[in-house]
Order: structure tokens, then C-alpha cells, then sequence
RNA sequence: GCGCCCUUAGCUCAGUCGGAUAGAGCAACAGCCUUCUAAGCUGUGGGUCACUGGUUCGAAUCCAGUAGGGCGCGCCA
């Protein structure tokens, strides 16, 4: 049978619609949905086709839909199919066609719910790139997991997915990390210079006075010795240091960078680096090809609207004409001194990709980059037209709570809270599960206490106690000399499952494909979080009744046939939760505790 | 001032390219259980989907405007 069972039908209702009517055009033949009832009264499967196509078919709903209720009605899946409403089809399917979601789920494993939507098309995810100038902190978590879920989504939906990491380690900001580190080599090499004094000799002062530069000071002692300082072991010029001093730091904050994203799982294929592309010539022939194309010019922008910037003045710039590509003023490209803009190095970032073969690059950034998408967009259309696609996921800031109150954040107060504390303060699992709880543009709280909780509250608990629990079921049958393997599950009789909540399990089970497709065709791997939410309750239920009635219990040992019917609901259970764990980057436990 | 995102139950949030009586958890209230399958279970109340207008068979969803919140706004990345 087809493995997903809303797609079977959506087939059925196609065909019955093809019977009844004309040629019906493609993009209502698009709109077509068969989807979950709200009521479960309702049936178990409800579509808006004669809705959508009465227009096209030149017939009121109702009567269009009680055609297609007839012929529904002759599939071998259904059992009745009625109008409803202004032209509702609900349908009620047969329960050996539930059933037979079950042996396609032990017989796909982790594969169901796979899809072919992607068809191998190349997608670049390009997710976290911090940059590279300390260790990673909770604002780097949330799109560090989302990309990752994403990229894992996409994967399993059929595109070929490339994992990337652009590294800033060319620009001012990795200037200022040389200029720290080379405060601690001082310090390190016996100098006692102040961090005042030395803010006030370094060119844009001292911007990272953290802690964890006090080993790259100590490794740069240690390889260089005093050669690079001055005769008095105080600052020397910066060409006698700069280069080496910036490599070794930059070296040392992505060495430190990738043990933090190990932690948290995060494995990224590709780090591209800023520097490298820049000393390839890229930039300036990507500036090139939109100079030939008449998308550059020397010009002077308008001010701001409303109030004006202090320092404003007037200045001729090199602009890029994003206004014809839907943007709201041109941008610049060259900084005053000639040098490129970052802007003019992420257009040849992003040629790059295209031209490595991508034609869908999504980037994950923080919300504080919502202003820089729309130029980016008309970027990557001047480039490559229709030829490439490229979204933006936003993430919101995450605001970590303990005890119910605000955790603050502060660099320079030094209670900023890292990833690595994160994590071992809740663990791994925790972290990926909870930053996929909310949509990703949507703000978000990170309740410390509730993310250790073991309560219904806590969704990473509950989700994985579900699964807990169906592993736990299988090994007590086990021992007791049921089959427990799928493919022995897979074949057992399953027409003793008819309790309402076994049922009702068994349609979560068959929505798995739909809500992957559904979830990948809009980016937003939360869905699959708040699907585990729903389907580890509907389990739970089931769990539950066994508390009150003891012929609801799993494990019958005087009735094979039943026992081994409901092994088999709960072996795909678990496989689902399986499944969706997977994509979320979380291991699914075997016990609690 | 302009642009983007957001506004759904007391709280935190879901809500599928527009679909039926808008959902979940928490909190509140009322019962049950006091056990063994493992950290309780069942039920009830609670909403002008920020507001106003428009599009249509149908709008929380699309469009326009208003109010409130977040982010950003010429050589930071």
C-alpha cells in the first residue's frame, strides 16, 4: 500500500473527481485537500474538493460533492462518504484500511514519513555563523537547532541537503578579536598594561575582554616568546604581529566554536570563510559582473526619513540598484576607503553557492538581521533571476529563565549565559527539543526549571516517556515470549484494534507523512514538535485506560492474538516518535532513568 | 519618520497554500484514584482571534487602514 494513507485517499477523491466532471484545471486540482476531521465525529478523513472545484466544474458544492460521494464510496479504503456542511466530503474509512497504516510503519521504520517532494534538488542550509570572535551563547542556540532541524527535514523530504557554516573571519570585528588577543599575549608575556591603556592604543579599543582569551594569550607566549612585542615588552606596531596574532585567535575561536556545536550536535558540512573568498578575487568579480549588467553606480543617497543622524552628511557611494529588485533604496557596496562592504561580500557568498550548484539557499539568521534580507533577496535575484530560490528564517531572541525570573545577559557584566553551560545544565536533548517549541520568528522563553521538570508541562519529558513506555511494554512482552521484532509485528492480524483511543492513535500515526510534507514545504520544523506533543498524548490515553481497566493493558497473556495486535500499535508508536526525534536532532531514551 | 515581524482563553502557545461549533498545556473549579504498567486520571468553566473596513459561498488566516509590542534603518558584521 501507498505508506501515506491521506495521500491514498487524496488519490481516490482525484479519481472520482476525474470521473464525475471535465478536465478540471491544475491549480484547483492543487488546491484539493483530504485532511484530519476537526470532529472526530466527522469521520476520518474530511476534503474540500467539491468546494474548491464547483466553479471550474460548473456545479453548486453540495451537488458536486454527492457525485463524488458516490463514487468514493466504491474505493476499496472507504467505507461511506457523505456531504456535509457547504460541501464537505467526510469520510469514513474501513478499519482494515486504518490497520494497515501499522505494517507499513514497521515494514518503513524510520523511513515513514520519508518523501519524495525535494526530488534531489540541492539546498543549501546555511545556519549558525557566529562570528568567530568567542565561544557560543544562547543567541546562537536557537538557530544552530532550527537550521540543523531544518537541514534534517529537508533531508528526509527528499532534497539534497548541504549543511553550511559561513565564517565572518575577515572585517572589523575579527580586527578588534587580534587587538584582545594581543592584550592577553602581553599580559601573558609579564606586561602589566591596564585594559584602559590598552582600549586607548588599540584603534577601535578593547571589544572582547572575556576570560577565554587568556589561553590563546598564553599559547601565542608560548610559540612566540617576546618577539612580538616591543623592545619594553609593551605594544609593538602592528605589522610585526597582527597576521599571526588574528590566525591563531581566529584558529583557536573555531576550534572552540565546533566543540560547542559538537556538543549540541550540531555537525555542519561545509565552513566557507569570508577571508579565503575575499583573497580569491570573488567579491571584486561579482561587483564586476553587476557593474556589466548596469546594476552599479556612483551615487548619493537619500537621509533617513524623519530625524536625521547626528554625523549625517551627503557622500557619493558605489550602489547597488536593489531598488529594481524590489528592495527600498540602493545599497552600498564599497566603504569610503574602496574596500567592499560586508553586504558586497555575502552577494559573492552567495554567488558561490549558486554557483556550486544550489538552486534553493535558505539562511538562518537572527532577528536583528531582518532589515538586511530584502537587499540580499534583490541580490540573489539580480545574479540568478528565477534560477535560484532563497528564504530567510528569523529566529527571535530566546530569554532563559530560572526560578521564573529573567536570566540577564551581559558580555561585558560577564554573566552571559554559553551554550556549553546550557547544555550541561540541561542536557543536549533538552536544549534541541525546547528551541523547537515555538515557531521560529516568535519569541521565545526558556524556562529552566520547566525544561528538567519531569511533568506534562515539560514536552521533552513527555514525549519521551511516551516512547519510554512503548520500548518498555516490548521488552516486558518480550520476556514473556511475545514477538516483539517488526517483522513479526508486521504480520500479525490487527483486526482486534477497535477501542476508540487505539484508533484513534492509529490516525496520528497515519498523519506522520502528511505533517512532514506539510512541515517541510514550509520550513518550519516546530510542526514536528508539537505533532510528538499530540501523538505521545494520544498514547498516554491509551496507557492510561490500562490503569482503569486491565483488559485495556497491552500485554494479554491469555489472549495471543490481541496482545499481539497491540504490540504492534505500540512497536509503530514507537517508531514515529522515533522518527520525529530524529529529525528534531534528539535521542530517543529506552527507560527514564 | 520609514521598513520588516508580531498581537488568539487569566498565563505560555498551536492552528495545515481561506473551510464546518477556533484548540492544547498550565492556572481555576468539580469529581475520582491512593494504585502499581512508571512520575496520577476524568470532567467543567473560560475567547469580540488587538480594532475598523474590504475581498468571497466561507476569513484567526488574504488586502487596506488604526492601536500596541519587538527588530532594523548610509562605509557593524
Amino acid at each position: 500500500m501507498n505508506s501515506d494513507l491521506f495521500a491514498l485517499i487524496r488519490g481516490r477523491v482525484g479519481a472520482a473527481l476525474a470521473a464525475s466532471a471535465a478536465a478540471v484545471p491544475e491549480d484547483v486540482l492543487a488546491r484539493i485537500e483530504v485532511s484530519p476531521p476537526r470532529e472526530a465525529a466527522h469521520g476520518d478523513m474530511a476534503s474540500n474538493a467539491a468546494m474548491v472545484a464547483a466553479k471550474a466544474v460548473g456545479q453548486p458544492p453540495r451537488v458536486l460533492a454527492e457525485t463524488l460521494a458516490r463514487h468514493l464510496a466504491t474505493a476499496p479504503e472507504i467505507a461511506a462518504a457523505e456531504v456535509a456542511g457547504p460541501g464537505f466530503l467526510n469520510i469514513r474509512l474501513h478499519p482494515a484500511a486504518l490497520h494497515a497504516v501499522i505494517p507499513a510503519i514497521l515494514a518503513a521504520g524510520e523511513a515513514y514519513g520519508d518523501a519524495t517532494i525535494g526530488a534531489g534538488e540541492r539546498v543549501n542550509v546555511e545556519y549558525v555563523s557566529a562570528n568567530p570572535t568567542g565561544p557560543m551563547h544562547i543567541g546562537h542556540c536557537r538557530g544552530a537547532v532550527v537550521g540543523d532541524a531544518l537541514a534534517n527535514l529537508l533531508a528526509k523530504t527528499g532534497f539534497a541537503v548541504t549543511r553550511e557554516y559561513y565564517v565572518n573571519d575577515s572585517g572589523a570585528q575579527v580586527t578588534a578579536l587580534a587587538w584582545a588577543a594581543y592584550w592577553r599575549y602581553l599580559r601573558a608575556i609579564g606586561s602589566d598594561i591596564a585594559a584602559e591603556d590598552f582600549a586607548a592604543r588599540a584603534p577601535s579599543g578593547l571589544q572582547y575582554r572575556g576570560e577565554y582569551l587568556i589561553p590563546v594569550g598564553a599559547a601565542l607566549a608560548e610559540k612566540f616568546g617576546r618577539s612580538l612585542a616591543a623592545e619594553d615588552g609593551g605594544v609593538a606596531p602592528p605589522e610585526m604581529w597582527f597576521e599571526r596574532v588574528r590566525d591563531c585567535a581566529i584558529a583557536a575561536m573555531m576550534a572552540a566554536i565546533r566543540e560547542d556545536l559538537d556538543l549540541l550536535g550540531v555537525r555542519p558540512d561545509v565552513f566557507a570563510s569570508e577571508r579565503e573568498l575575499v583573497a580569491s578575487g570573488a567579491v571584486e568579480a561579482v561587483i564586476a559582473r553587476l557593474a556589466q549588467a548596469g546594476l552599479i553606480y556612483e551615487g548619493v543617497l537619500a537621509p533617513p526619513k524623519g530625524k536625521l543622524p547626528e554625523d549625517w552628511e551627503p557622500r557619493e557611494q558605489t550602489l547597488f540598484r536593489a531598488t529594481q529588485f524590489g528592495d527600498d533604496v540602493d545599497r552600498p557596496l564599497r566603504k569610503s576607503d574602496g574596500s567592499a562592504t560586508y553586504f558586497a561580500n555575502d552577494i559573492a557568498y552567495h554567488a558561490d553557492k549558486i554557483g556550486r550548484g544550489f538552486t534553493t539557499l535558505i539562511d538562518v539568521w537572527g532577528a536583528d538581521h531582518g532589515g538586511y534580507v530584502a537587499r540580499m533577496q534583490a541580490a540573489i535575484r539580480a545574479l540568478a533571476g528565477d534560477r535560484a530560490r532563497f528564504d530567510v528564517l528569523l529566529c527571535q531572541i530566546v530569554h532563559v529563565l530560572k526560578g521564573g525570573q529573567p536570566v540577564r545577559m551581559s558580555k561585558r557584566a560577564g554573566t552571559f549565559v554559553t551554550l556549553r553551560d546550557l547544555i550541561e545544565e540541561v542536557g543536549r536533548d533538552v536544549v534541541r527539543f525546547i528551541m523547537l517549541t515555538r515557531k521560529s520568528d516568535a519569541q521565545m522563553e526558556f524556562d529552566l526549571d520547566q525544561a528538567v521538570a519531569e511533568t506534562r508541562e515539560n514536552p521533552v519529558f513527555y514525549v519521551q516517556y511516551a516512547h519510554a513506555r512503548c520500548r518498555s511494554v516490548l521488552r516486558h512482552a518480550a520476556e514473556q515470549g511475545f514477538p516483539t521484532t517488526p517483522e513479526a509485528l508486521a504480520g500479525v492480524a490487527l483486526d482486534s484494534l477497535a477501542d476508540a483511543a487505539e484508533l484513534a492513535l492509529i490516525r496520528r500515526l497515519a498523519g506522520w507523512p502528511r505533517l512532514v510534507e506539510g512541515a517541510a514545504r514550509a520550513f518550519e520544523p516546530h510542526r514536528i514538535a508539537f505533532f510528538l506533543y499530540d501523538l505521545a498524548g494520544d498514547f498516554h490515553i491509551l496507557w492510561n485506560r490500562g490503569r482503569e481497566a486491565a483488559t485495556l493493558r497491552f500485554i494479554q497473556p491469555e489472549r495471543p492474538a490481541e496482545t499481539g495486535a497491540r504490540l504492534a500499535l505500540v512497536a509503530a508508536t514507537a517508531m514515529v516518535i522515533r522518527s520525529g526525534l530524529a529529525v528534531m536532532g534528539v535521542a530517543p531514551v529506552e527507560e527514564m532513568r
